[in-house]
DNA sequence: GGGAGCATGTAATCAGTTACATGATTTT
DNA sequence: AAAATCATGTAACTGATTACATGCTCCC
């Protein structure tokens, strides 16, 4: 149950409406939790229902108005709460791990092409972060709120840059074989 | 759509019924793409009807009896063209990285013990992989198929390490923090 | 023959995805 | 006023998870 939490974080950082945060998503948080409008919409429906954020009054609530939400105390408290809880981390799911695993009972072909397709994918992906980091954390005297979300940062280019070294590998020894 | 290839794989390795893969996914094939046992048995059914695989006649097909099953060409050639296949790679999905954002929001409150806990399981599943790395892959001469299973074991033990340095900076970060 | 546990399966629910619908606003 | 696009939403479907049901085998 990540993405009400995922929502109630981005709405304390900045009371938005459902597109903007949709917005917000795929440039920011979406970067460790992706979600689509569809499901903001009907999750902001369900946290306002339980009493966690509301809609700002200011709007005339009709379809195809700008609807702005905000967290409540309850909201902040859960996600406090959240915070601490103890949830164990999920195993590893890879599609690609997978299909290395099947290349070796049905052959590699195929797969060198797809190595260098996602090599490329991730190098990309990792200057997306570093550019975020070289924008958002300048050097200097941080305050606990940028050491944090620095750390966040830090997990998706660590995440980045063991792909790419791995892909490396794994390149280099599907290369040898064929 | 990886579990039907999971288990394609799975199959291809060796024949089995429908617990003997549940077993084999809870300690190989698992570690990179979980399953349960209904997942599995519902799977099993649709690549039977699909044409895929299909049960060993051998046995009296009833409720409560082993059924094996086995691969047939087409699943075969079918997991040979997903081999291949271009399929981006996932965005990140951590719950944990989407908490200390959070956690830059509400507060810390909570975070350095859940760290410690997860670095402590990290470690752990970091010596699973090490002991079958020894135990499946001793030194010396590896065919292809050994090298592209390495390899997979390796994606898991770098994705571990990565994970144990990450947590050890983040809980130094929080642990200066409270 | 009664209970433990093995083996296969059904049902309900839920999160996430894809496709589509509709009202409001801005642009031409 | 027509077209584009902004903003919110509904509906249908798929994959994964949880809880439960049922038949078989083995062992005391």
């Amino acid at each position: 149950m990540s993405l009400p939490h995922a929502i109630l974080t981005a709405l304390m950082e900045k009371p938005s409406s459902g597109l903007e945060l949709t917005r917000r998503f795929d440039r920011s948080i979406g970067y460790f939790w992706s979600a689509t409008h569809q499901q903001i919409y009907r999750e902001l429906g369900r946290l306002e229902e339980a009493g966690l954020i509301r809609a700002l009054p200011s709007e005339v609530p009709v379809r195809g108005q700008k609807k702005q939400y905000e967290v409540l105390d309850a909201g902040s408290a859960e996600l406090a709460r959240w915070v601490g809880e103890s949830q164990d981390p999920k195993a590893i799911r890879d599609p690609l791990l997978l299909r290395i695993r099947a290349a070796a009972v049905v052959g590699p072909h195929g797969l060198a092409a797809e190595l260098r397709r996602h090599l490329e994918l991730h190098r990309r992906q990792l200057a997306v972060y570093e550019a975020i980091e070289e924008r958002d954390f300048p050097p200097g005297r941080d305050s606990d709120e940028d050491r944090l979300r620095r750390l966040v940062l830090h997990g998706g280019t660590g995440l980045e840059t063991f792909w790419l070294r791995w892909l490396e590998e794994a390149l280099a020894e599907v290369e040898d074989m064929t």
